[in-house]
DNA sequence: CTGAAAGCGCTAACAC
DNA sequence: GTGTTAGCGCTTTCAG
């Protein structure tokens, strides 16, 4: 079967391509006795129009891109979601790229992105050694281009964050106030802004509430079993801490396993706090304390951001940092009842 | 800054578009030498053919979309994450569109995408009425279509599913060997084929092994707060069930918040058994007895089987159905020690 | 081995 | 209000 094109479908109708063309994007050109008439025969023979001569013509896509390492990442999925919403009441279609964390393969993404298959693209960054060239590059192109979450500062575009050195000091406070004398912030890798942030939020609380207390960056790895080796080795050090702050949902349950398999308790040995949206935070054993972020909300506004730029045509641009509030959701995890009681 | 075109490339290099063209496609026509300098030109000035140009020429797209219900669910999540690392090693694109569940926006959806827009897509079908319509329109099309875990039987294409009137037979039955006497599966709609797979395979077992034990459909709703209501009335309905199957994660989560909020004890009060591949699983409290699905795999199976019928010139096409095993991975959640003991 | 020419399906400018 | 025409950027005959 194949496809009806704006030709055949005009020749039935005894019009002109160009007036069928018209008439079904509702130009005022045309006679609303016509439209109807057009956009009956449309109806009727499932047509609508050659996407790829339409932007081949149009020099759009009414498509954009979400470049995100992963999708197994309660955030991600969420965020996703949220850009999806926006999307698709926009008319416009997604498509996906995950890097895996993986430097080069985004610049490889990032660059077969930029010959116009996409009028705009939303990315949170993987973790690496992170040269922004790619971004800077593609925001080059004149297309519009959105961070969220994870962002490079060296590029001057929208930006839809969370306030982390307020949440990592939030998250370190919190272990301070419930006994930890000894706290280790899990990352997944150096170069990343939010790791930075969110371990010097850390710090910051450290500083203030008990200068002194050991406070180190451990570098995990973004892959789930090189994470959790590195784990067990930090926790079965001579050294080992009693608070760990989890940089994303992954070293949690990564920790958790550890803690499990090595019959460390939580709370009474280790209180673990972790960056996570994950929906089963409360129901774990014990319930995980969590700064959570909204997801859904960042993807929302990220999107809306980006649809902005698309319809605005080229003003003198000022790129918007929008920050949005992460909350801290305190859970038996971090909740050491003795120590307290101790007070 | 304008994008390049084939046209000035094939200018810069003293040669025809025709030529350069056919370079960048590796064309046998096309002498060694004349290759090199072309790709080395168009890397130098990061030249990629416009997508819509060349899709429109050579009529297919190098672009699939995957059609599911949802992303914030585990298995949806790591089935795409397995059909994009087949998509990405095929250099095809990949446009992702959810359906919430909803059957006429997957109508659409369809309708939309059968414009040419992608060479393939790969669905797991909304709950609903499910009328197969739009599914054998497009299907007609002569554009490959793949179905993976929920699938319409009515439509004659390749499908990678798991056995769940298997799986479904196996929870029902570990069910009843930890003493369950009223079992309620809990479903998230009707009319999809998972559903009454699960739920048939089910009542197998308590025929076999206690028939007469009361076993009741129960359909709760795909949305969370909804489910909720219906799952609180249930378990403080005169006759509560003892047994709980939960044919997807969503609803697991939901028995489980239930429960706490009532206080209704996992497994003494209840026994909770899930179709889920919560990575937080055995972390729970108590650990949740799942079905695990192959998801990965069934993403990447899905995937291979779309594009192998992307690479055939339509022979005479006998749809495949893969089967995959679900793993029962029994936890605390339905091991009930002291009715063990009783025996 | 390379080039010239036609045309994929659509839409925007410009006639009428 | 409607039609004619040209051309988006690429690829594919077909000629040389």
């Amino acid at each position: 079967m194949a496809l009806l094109t704006i030709k055949q479908l005009a020749e039935q109708l005894g019009l002109a391509p160009s007036t069928v063309s018209k008439a079904l994007r509702d130009s005022y050109e045309i006679s609303a006795e016509t439209k109807q008439r057009v956009l009956e025969a449309a109806r009727q023979y499932h047509f609508t129009p050659n996407p790829y001569a339409s932007s081949l013509r149009r020099k759009n896509s009414r498509t954009i891109a979400i470049v995100v390492p992963e999708v197994e990442d309660s955030f991600f999925s969420t965020a996703i979601n949220g850009i999806e919403f926006v999307a698709h009441s926009a008319d416009y279609h997604v498509l996906i790229y995950l890097t895996h964390e993986d430097q080069a393969l985004e610049e490889s993404i990032l660059r077969e992105l930029s010959n116009g298959r996409v009028d705009g693209i939303l990315i949170s960054v993987a973790t690496g050694s992170a040269s922004a060239r790619h971004l800077l590059d593609y925001n080059m192109s004149g297309k519009p281009l959105v961070f969220f979450d994870r962002v490079l500062d060296e590029v001057p575009v929208h930006k839809v964050i969370t306030d982390d050195f307020e949440a990592g000091y939030l998250a370190s406070k919190h272990l301070l106030e419930n006994g930890c004398t000894h706290i280790s912030f899990l990352s997944i890798g150096d170069g990343l802004n939010i790791m930075k942030q969110r371990f010097d939020g850390g710090a910051k609380a450290v500083r203030e509430f008990r200068p002194g207390t050991p406070y180190h960056y451990v570098n995990c790895s973004p892959d789930p079993n090189t994470a959790r080796i590195l784990i067990q080795k930090l926790l079965t050090s001579a050294n080992q801490p009693d608070g760990i702050i989890g940089a994303v949902e992954k070293l949690a349950i990564a920790t958790y396993l550890e803690c499990k398999s090595l019959e460390i308790r939580i709370p009474e040995d280790l209180r673990v706090l972790a960056f996570s949206n994950l929906p089963t935070a409360s129901l774990l054993k014990p319930g995980l304390s969590t700064i959570r972020q909204p997801a859904y909300e960042i993807g929302k506004k990220a999107a809306s951001l980006l649809f902005e730029s698309l319809n605005k045509n080229k003003p003198p641009f000022t790129p918007k940092s929008i920050v949005v509030p992460s909350v801290l959701e305190p859970r038996a995890s971090t909740l050491w009842k003795e120590w307290q009681d101790h007070q």
